[in-house]
DNA sequence: CGCGCTCCCTGGCCGC
DNA sequence: TGCGGCCAGGGAGCGC
């Protein structure tokens, strides 16, 4: 499901049930997602009281009051769900919490990509899933001639760097698709072509496209909703993921799709050079 | 070193 | 309706 916006979204959706509250129980009907989940997690969960969630990349973060952190990734079919009361679990019902309020935080994942751990105290930096990730693209890291100059000499087409999450963190395939259409440009073009006022161009883009997503409560494909049942309104607001053959919103030239390392492209053969 | 391919896993959809 | 093949919003690991 979610790329940086979807993960805000749910971030912001969930804060209100954990910040300031504790575990009462912890619920683990599997433990094998991505990889195994660290020993006694349940256990070093259960009572502890949750600080404010945070969000670095696709990462959910909570802070626990031993200084420790509660990491969670929601793969490519993750989802959180709360509820007021007890629900009725389902099969892929991996994870929960049962809250001091009565209330359930639930992790659901199909596919398993997900994952879920504890940093110690003090390692956020030196976990392995963090450690490498590049720049948060909301942050003010993000400037024309920084994109320009990370990628300088790089020989990859700019739809694949900027999937590389050791340069930009958080963006996924439907941002990077939409990203480049909104800036015109190709998702073939070699990234080390983007300088200058190109340059400039994309990282508006890109700053644009998340930040209305996550104004929107990101998007909702297939099934997909945010822990409160909301469903992501953007998808009503995609310029060319998903819409091979129907006209570009620009120019009407009909949207064309491609592969690149294996992931789908949509782009405008027109508007895109 | 840096790149692209394969694989992890389940489910939904499409075509026959 | 049943079934095989293909596809999916991520990303680590490996081979070239």
């Amino acid at each position: 499901m979610p790329e940086l916006p979807e993960v805000e979204t749910v971030k912001r959706a969930i804060s209100p049930a954990l910040a300031g509250q504790c575990i009462k129980s912890v619920r683990l009907t599997r433990s094998d997602l991505r990889w195994p989940l660290p020993d006694g997690m349940a256990a070093h969960l259960t009572g502890q009281r949750c600080g404010e969630p945070r969000r670095r990349a696709k990462y959910i973060m909570v802070p626990l009051e031993d200084n420790t952190t509660l990491l969670v990734h929601l793969g490519m079919s993750g989802a959180i769900r709360l509820y007021d009361n007890k629900p009725e679990f389902g099969t892929h019902d991996h994870f929960s919490l049962e809250m001091e309020t009565g209330s359930w935080m639930v992790f659901s994942d199909p596919r398993r990509f997900g994952h879920l751990d504890i940093i110690p105290a003090g390692g956020e930096a030196e976990h392995p899933l963090l450690s490498h990730l590049g720049i948060e693209p909301l942050s003010n890291h993000l400037s024309g001639p920084w994109l320009s100059d990370v990628l300088r000499g790089k020989k990859t087409p700019i739809k694949s760097a900027l999937l590389d999450q050791r340069l930009i963190a958080g963006l996924g395939n439907i941002y990077v698709n939409e990203a480049l259409h909104m800036s015109g440009i190709s998702p073939r073009r070699l990234a080390q072509t983007i300088a200058g006022k190109r340059a400039e161009k994309l990282v508006i883009a890109i700053r644009t496209v998340l930040a209305a997503a996550i104004e929107a409560g990101g998007t909702s494909l297939r099934d997909h909703v945010q822990p409160g049942g909301e469903i992501g309104y953007f998808v009503q607001r995609l310029s060319v993921y998903g819409r091979t053959s129907e006209p570009c919103l620009t120019c009407a030239t009909p949207i064309k799709e491609l592969r690149q390392s294996g992931r789908a492209s949509f782009y405008c053969p027109s508007c895109q050079r």
